[in-house]
DNA sequence: GCTTTTTCTTGACACCTGCCCAAACTTTCG
DNA sequence: CGAAAGTTTGGGCAGGTGTCAAGAAAAAGC
């Protein structure tokens, strides 16, 4: 339980601390500004205004804009691609599995649609600035991962084997929401009871014996 | 062949086309600027740069900037939901039909990269904008249909039925395109290649027996 | 309690944005 | 030709942007 001797490392770890943990805090800030606005019109200054801190701060504890945002997107990284660890981690058969996937996909998709279609406008920021382009393809991969979990978990369920490899089935299910996030978001109801379809299908699709 | 009688209405209508040709080589224009530096970076002024004229004249032919973006995007929907007709009308079997589509979108992939980006980048906006909506909307289901008309020409020369549904289809083979996009852009070849694969993947997929 | 350090606010800066407009230029028409 | 209409230019406007710095306020250290 010792800790580090000279008490002017520890004063100097703790202001660190103070320091990264601001840093969040207004990276969090961030990302609810992003999620409204969407990249293109998110201002220093509007996310100084829905945080509780004049817009000088941001400069305080951060060098850059870029510093900032890509700070706030590697936050989002750490909600976004475990949403359904839990489910799979609970499933006992592939019909429950598929229904508390279904359940939680569209749940979250009315809830956080903030936040999908910002992670949408990132990564397509990526297709013009190179800056965003390492995190994007790093956090896209943990999304294809954290997908795969759920179709891998599900065909082992079924014992069968997934009919499409780890890229395609994460553009498959992904697709289908980013379509229902844009539906969602025009109101077209209808749209999203197709995409409940849709996703049925694919889960139907991925799904083919197992050659022993 | 007698034209119209009154004289001042053929000047009128021939001002009229002069105008209307104006906007076009304007929207023109702004394609190329829009391709090159994104939705959120793209100024009239900017636009104005990259044609020969100065940025006062676009708001003598559009109203507002969102006058010209719109009728540029209607521009490039022309252009883009028809990449494939040819390749279908040419088919004579499925495997040179998959042959065709499989080289022109992996050309189209490299030599206009600019202009698919910017219908990514289109179509996010309209996640956080209505304005684009109602023109997203349309353009996606037509792209949609073009799509549609590959696959289905595809299964209907195989003697097979598609085995997911138009939307469906056109989010796994616009996804993958979308991905590939993305990693070209970022210069990783090899999954460039694994695109290639996903897109044969894709295809086996598709196309199951049909149900006699 | 007083000094030093950290934190935060405020206002300034240079630049860019969409939009508007008066004046110059060009074309069209009688 | 001359007048009228159409076209284009370039500068000005108000407002917004990222960045910076000086000084106020708060916290920490002794």
């Amino acid at each position: 339980m010792t800790q580090t001797a000279d008490p002017r490392a520890r004063i100097e770890e703790r202001a660190r601390n103070k320091f990264e943990a601001k840093r969040t805090e207004l990276a969090e800030a961030t990302l609810h500004t992003l999620a409204e606005l969407g990249y293109a019109r998110t201002s220093l200054r509007e996310i100084a205004q829905n945080s509780e801190y004049s817009h000088g701060v941001l400069h305080y504890y951060f060098t850059d804009k870029l510093d900032l945002i890509t700070h706030a997107v590697r936050q989002y990284e750490a909600m976004c691609v475990t949403r359904y660890d839990e489910v799979v981690a609970n499933a006992v058969d592939a019909t429950g599995l598929y229904a508390d996937f279904e359940e939680k996909y569209f749940a979250t998709l009315a809830e956080d649609a903030g936040i999908h279609r910002l992670w949408y406008d990132l990564r397509n920021q990526a297709l013009f600035d190179g800056s965003f382009r390492t995190d994007v393809l790093e956090i896209e991969a943990r999304r294809e991962d954290m997908i795969w979990r759920v179709v891998a978990r599900y065909c082992e369920l079924r014992g069968s084997t997934p009919a499409l490899d780890k890229a395609s089935a994460y553009i498959l299910l992904d697709g289908i929401f980013q379509r229902a996030l844009l539906h969602h978001l025009a109101g077209n109801t209808a749209e999203i009871a197709a995409a409940r379809r849709q996703l049925l299908a694919a889960f139907a699709l991925l799904d083919r014996p197992t050659p022993q």
